[in-house]
DNA sequence: TGTACATCAGTGAACGCGCGTTCACTGATGTAC
DNA sequence: TGTACATCAGTGAACGCGCGTTCACTGATGTAC
C-alpha cells in the first residue's frame, strides 16, 4: 500500500463518478422507480454486469445518489447562508436566502429533490448513512437560530409548548444551547423546516398549478409566514436582488 | 335503454368497483410506480386483457386511484369539519380537526397519500377530471376561514401583502367574499396548506424518524403555529379528546 | 312468447420488451521475490 | 531489473422473471321483430 494512488485506483474513482454522473442524469430524466442499471452501464458504454464491479446492488447506486443529493442540497444551503452572512445580513435575511437557495436547487433537479424529499422509493431502505448528509440543512438552520437568539432578534413566544418534544438528537444538532426564554425553539424550528419543504413541494409537484400569479413572491410569503411561527423576522416586500444568486 | 339496469350494467359496476379495489389494495402493497394490471388481473382470477374492457389503460386505472384518493381525504376532512361544527367548535377546533382527520387518513394510507402529495409519479399526466376532488380539502378550509371573518375570531394581519398572488380560480373556491381587513387571506390558507402537508410528509416520509419523542403533540403543534401564521387560534395543549375520531 | 341477430365479457396465446443478477472467462495491472 | 504469480476490470451469455398491450376467438346476454 503505497501513499502513491496507483493507476487503478485513479481509474476506480473515476469510474465510480461516472458511473454517478450517468445514474444522476439519468434519475433526472426518468426518475428513481425506472433508474435501471442496465440503461446506465448502456450509456457508459459498459457491459451491465460491469456495474458490479463497482455497486454491488442497484439499492447501492441508489443510495450513492441519495446521499449525493442530501449533500448537494445541504451545501447549497451552507453557501447560500455565508454568502448571506458576508453581506452582514441578519437572521431573518439569512434563513430567507437559505430557502431560496433550497428552492432552486430544488427545481433545478426535481427528481433528486423528489429522491430525498418525496415519497419513499418503494422496497427501499434508507442505510444509516444517509443520515449525516441529511442532517445539514438544519445544522443551517440551527446556525441561524443561534444567532439569532444570541442576538436577540429572535422573538420570545407569546404561548410557548410546556413539554419538550424533541429527542437529544436534535437538542446536539444547535450548538450552542439557546436561551431559556426560547424553551419550545428547536420544535418550532421542526415546524420551520417542514414549512420550508411543504412550500417547495407544494410548488414542485404541481398543487398550485393554476393557482398563483407569481410562485416566486408567494414563495417568499410563505417562508416569512412560517418564520414568523418560530419567532424569525423575515423580510415579505419582493425585493427583486436575490440573495441567494452566487 | 331502460331505466331498470340491466343485469350487464350491475355487473359492470360491480366488476369495476372490485377492479379498483384490488388495485388500491396492491398500491398499498408496492406502490403506484410497480402497481401492475397483470398483478391485478391475476389476483381477481382474470385474463389480463379482461381488464381492457373497463380501463383503456394503466394510466387510466391509475387516474381512477388518484381520484378515489383524493375523493377519499376530501371526504376524510368534510366529515371531521362536520362533527367539529356539529360539536359546536370554534373555527381554530375545526381546523385541528380537520388536520387530525386528514393526517390520519394520510397514516392508514400511505401509498393513496404519497399517489396525491407525493412525488409525481414518472410518467403519469393527471388529467384534468382530478381538479375537481383534489380542491376538496381547500373548500373545507375556505369554509372554516369564512367562518373566522365572519365571527371576528380571525386575526387581523400585521404586515399584510401589498399584492394579490393568488388567480381568480382560487378566488373562487371562496363562498362568501372575505372582508377587506384580511387582504391577503388566500395566500396566507395557501401556506396553511402547505404547511399541512409538510408536517404530514415530514412525519410520514420518515424525516422526523428519531426526532420526536411525541409524534402526535408535534403535529397538533406543527398546525397550530401554522394557524397562527393565518390569523387562526389552534388550541395547542394536547388535549387527549380526538375532535377528528368518528 | 319465440326466434335471429347484435353486442359485449372474458379467454389464452403471442409480441416485444426490459430488468437485476450470476458466472466462467480473458486480459491487463500490480506485487513480491 | 526481470520474472512468476495474484489481483482485479471488464466481457458476453445466460437465467428467470414480469410487464403492457393486441388480437382472433368463444359463449353468454340483450334487443328487435
Amino acid at each position: 500500500m503505497t501513499l502513491v494512488r496507483t493507476a487503478r485506483e485513479r481509474a476506480r474513482t473515476d469510474i465510480v463518478a461516472a458511473i454517478k454522473a450517468e445514474a444522476a442524469r439519468q434519475l433526472a430524466l426518468v426518475g428513481a422507480s425506472a433508474l435501471s442499471l442496465r440503461a446506465v452501464a448502456r450509456e457508459l458504454g459498459l457491459a451491465s454486469s460491469a456495474l458490479y464491479r463497482y455497486f454491488p446492488s442497484r439499492d447501492a447506486l441508489l443510495t450513492a445518489l441519495i446521499i449525493d443529493a442530501f449533500d448537494a442540497v445541504g451545501e447549497a444551503a451552507e453557501h447560500a447562508d455565508a454568502e448571506a452572512r458576508a453581506q452582514g445580513a441578519d437572521a431573518g435575511r439569512r434563513w430567507l436566502a437559505v430557502c431560496r437557495a433550497v428552492r432552486r436547487w430544488a427545481g433545478e433537479h426535481p427528481h433528486s429533490y423528489a429522491l430525498v424529499y418525496g415519497s419513499p422509493v418503494p422496497g427501499y431502505a434508507a442505510p444509516p448513512d444517509t443520515v449525516a448528509p441529511a442532517i445539514r440543512v438544519s445544522r443551517v438552520m440551527a446556525g441561524i437560530l443561534e444567532a439569532a437568539a444570541a442576538d436577540g432578534s429572535l422573538r420570545v413566544p407569546e404561548r410557548p409548548l410546556s413539554r419538550r418534544l424533541v429527542t437529544p438528537e436534535v437538542v446536539a444538532v444547535v450548538e450552542q444551547p439557546l436561551p431559556e426564554q426560547y424553551p419550545d425553539a428547536l420544535e418550532r424550528s421542526l415546524t420551520l423546516l417542514s414549512g420550508l419543504f411543504g412550500a417547495i413541494s407544494y410548488l414542485l409537484f404541481g398543487h398550485l398549478h393554476r393557482a398563483l400569479e407569481d410562485e416566486d413572491a408567494w414563495f417568499d410569503f410563505a417562508v416569512a409566514v412560517a418564520a414568523e411561527g418560530v419567532g424569525l423576522v423575515v423580510p415579505v416586500a419582493s425585493e427583486p436582488t436575490d440573495v441567494s444568486r452566487s
